[in-house]
RNA sequence: GCUCCCAUCGUCUAGCCCGGCCUAGGACAUCGCCUUUUCACGGCGGUAACGCGGGUUCAAAUCCCGCUGGGAGUGCCA
């Protein structure tokens, strides 16, 4: 039987990273085994979820290079893969529960259930409901006001025995007995519960393997208590560890970006995102840290998942996201940039060529795309910010020399760009007739023609910055 | 409270299942040095970890127990 996997986001809000990273696993996970990924929206709770969401999330998961083989816009046979539109099918299964005697119909109100949870937890006994509809001595009573077409909400009758999980990544658990109380599959309005639609769904959709957070580690006594009710098997489960924040609690939104779209909005690079994500929690066999999933799609596999909760770290992020945009090509990256930067910006007048050049200058200095900003900014201003290490350097005395002598030079210049042969002569000149080498060279010469004691390589920089900004330096140093 | 899970550098981790090759490896961050001379990139190097206590064993990061710490769950949320 080949895998089938499915990634199962509930569209109440954007897409999480740690929604992102689980998946990732379950893409990689389809890929390596040629086995199939399923998306499916679990939009039982109607009073959060929006459609919109779905479509936001589904974009984004687009975005880092997900793609589903079934899904709601390209069903399988398998279908609806909206929770909400299966409604009838969760009634059908919880009615052939009710009817085998498993599950039963339950009328207490929510006041009644309130109280019956306080009083428990003053004896010191966990919180589960006491089963009163299922007394016999009621039966009647329920026959009756189903009859009367009163609402009422179906129990399962969970089993007080103990129960043994296989997990994929944590082994052998031991769910002792007594540990849930009888809960609810469908609510009272007719709306069927998370952990219902769950194993419904995946055994329906014959899933073979679940990867998930760890978060519904304890869910999953109560799945397997219906998995055992429909007599049916239980996929392979895959509980991976949880992403926490650096004060190692779980993450949130105080903990800076945590949902995808922000990253996208920054321009990170999605192959970065996706790479650091794949990171959290699960290791490539040759310890390789830059790659991408097509490259790993082969050898991944769940042996090599963490147990303990990753701390999300941006800084490691902006690294790897530094080492994709240096492998990606100029071309895409001008079109990003072009995208990127306000319509209005000068930024946009420049010949292609010129937007190519700052490109491979900048690449290798820049982590985060949107700092080229400043970079671009810096090639335009005819300002010239004075600083302590700035003043340190203008007070040499060999500046006001190389300043006079680039201020004849530029004079000379009749085109809109110095070209770097001729900057290249400067130098020369600079080094053989006014006999200054070394570090007051080039930082008297970064100085004059910069305002900055730091940059890119001067002879890749100056030919990108035109000569009339460099003369408006030069005199702004001179007087 | 109860239940389950987890525990290697500041962070992500390798090693743990099948004890010796681990004076614990890599990466990010950090620090220093080198590099047609700046920041960065790159190269080289440094600081930095097996939570604690008991066992078992000739030998434990690796196996067992306890403690401590952390995480998750305990819903007619997902």
């Amino acid at each position: 039987m080949s895998a089938r996997v499915r990634f199962a986001p509930s569209p109440t809000g954007y897409l999480h990273i740690g929604g992102a990273r689980t998946a990732i696993y379950n893409y990689l996970f389809a890929k390596a085994n040629n086995g199939t990924l399923i998306l499916r929206i679990e939009d039982t709770d109607l009073e959060r979820s929006k459609r919109e969401y779905e479509v936001l999330q589904v974009a984004d998961l687009k975005w880092l290079g997900i793609e589903f083989d079934e899904s709601p816009e390209k069903p399988g046979k398998y279908g609806p893969y909206r929770q909400s539109e299966r409604t009838d099918i969760y009634l059908k299964y919880a009615q052939m529960l009710v009817d085998k005697g498993l599950a039963y119909y339950d009328f207490c109100t929510d006041a009644e259930l309130e109280a019956m949870k306080e009083r428990a937890t003053q004896e010191g006994r966990p919180p589960h409901y006491d089963g009163k509809w299922k007394n016999e001595k009621y039966w009647e009573e329920a026959q009756a006001k189903l009859a009367a077409g009163e609402k009422g909400a179906i129990r399962f009758k969970a089993s007080q025995k103990s129960y043994i999980l296989n997990d994929r990544v944590r082994g052998r658990i031991v769910f002792p007995e007594n540990m849930v109380g009888d809960f609810v599959l469908i609510r009272s309005n007719g709306q069927p519960v998370y952990n219902f639609c769950c194993v419904v769904d995946d055994m329906l959709m014959k899933i073979t393997h679940v990867i998930r957070g760890e978060d519904h580690l304890s869910n999953t006594l109560r799945q397997m208590m219906l998995y055992e009710a429909f007599d049916a098997t239980i996929p392979e489960m895959v509980h991976v560890s949880l992403l926490i924040g650096n004060d190692r609690q779980k993450l949130s939104k105080r903990h800076g970006a945590t949902s995808v779209n922000l990253y996208r909005e920054e321009s990170y690079a999605p192959q970065a995102l996706v790479n650091y994500l794949c990171l959290l929690g699960w290791s490539h066999p040759e310890e390789k840290d830059i790659f991408t999933l097509q490259e790993i799609a082969p050898v991944f596999n769940l042996d090599r998942f963490s147990k303990s909760p990753a701390i999300y770290d941006i800084e490691k992020l902006k690294w790897v996201n530094g080492q994709h945009l240096r492998k990606i090509d100029n071309e895409i990256l001008v079109k990003q940039l072009d995208a990127f930067i306000d319509s209005g910006h000068w930024f946009h007048k420049q010949p292609h060529d010129w937007k190519i050049a700052c490109i491979a200058l900048f690449k290798e200095q820049i982590q985060f795309f949107q700092e080229i900003i400043p970079h671009l900014e810096a090639l335009h201003s005819k300002e010239l910010v004075r600083d302590e290490k700035l003043n340190e350097i203008l007070s040499w005395p060999t500046t006001p020399q190389i300043a006079a002598f680039l201020s004849k030079e530029l004079e000379q210049i009749k085109t809109h760009y110095v070209e770097a042969a001729t900057f290249n002569q400067w130098m020369d000149k600079i080094k053989t007739e006014l006999k200054i080498k070394g570090k007051p060279l080039f930082m008297g010469v970064r100085v004059s023609l910069t305002g900055h004691d730091h940059g890119p390589e001067l002879n890749q920089l100056i030919p990108l910055t035109p000569v009339d900004v460099l003369k408006a330096r030069v005199k702004n140093l001179l007087t």
